[in-house]
DNA sequence: TCTAAATTTGGCGAATTCGCCAAGGATTGT
DNA sequence: ACAATCCTTGGCGAATTCGCCAAATTTAGA
């Protein structure tokens, strides 16, 4: 029975690895546009409308996500439409949404 | 009908609100901290000796996690000893192996 | 071919994050 | 009271992230 510890190379590796993967959701525009992806495939044009940035911007963020392996793209003529692979990560948006209740349900009742 | 977007400032500051939530999370330490909180509570001492790193490093992750909920710390005499209140933090791990596993087969795919 | 639209990439300064060290409480036991 | 242990906080330099602008690329259409 080996205790668990971030010692070895393995284990950092892993964490590191999956941290990654998970601070790409750890941005409001990113979360956003995981969360509008998951009702409907969108080019960057129609996302950079909704996030209301710059297109380099929002075509960033994408590039992240995608590197991710969140989302993925295709190319249709002059536009990329982005699809969400990752349907799991809307789960990240629930259960912030519980913490976020919880926080608030904790604050009043130490009223 | 009316167009999801991110250009009100309630909408914004909603996702704001989830992205901080998730950033604590986004770090390989502080993952590793919750994979083991959620197994068992365990004090700053045996915690920083499982990850291996200075005492007040582990301790500005623990209170970084604290102010986002997803654990809460409970003194007993000179030692404080932290717990996970948010499990559905542990599904972030699964996501991300998931995320990282279909990767990988595309990957292999590609070969 | 020339133009226009959509997207990506490079790069800059500003802001944030990170880990360690040092210093400052808090609590227990002598 | 004193010493020892545990933990937190402040602060520093290094590294990363962020959003915009400018420039380059790709593709469709006139």
């Amino acid at each position: 029975m080996q205790m668990l510890t971030l010692n070895n190379a393995q284990a950092q590796a892993r964490y590191e690895a999956r941290a990654r993967i998970i601070k790409a959701l750890a941005h409001p525009t990113r979360l956003f546009i995981v969360d509008v992806l998951a009702q409907q495939s969108h080019c960057v044009c129609e996302l950079t409308a909704m996030v209301g940035a710059d297109t380099s911007t929002v075509s960033k963020h994408l590039s992240l996500l995608k590197d991710a392996g969140l989302v993925s793209d295709e190319k249709r003529g002059t536009q990329v439409y982005y699809h969400l692979v990752a349907p799991c990560a809307l789960r990240f948006l629930d259960c912030a949404e519980a913490v976020m209740k919880v926080r608030l349900e904790k604050q009043l009742a130490a009223v």
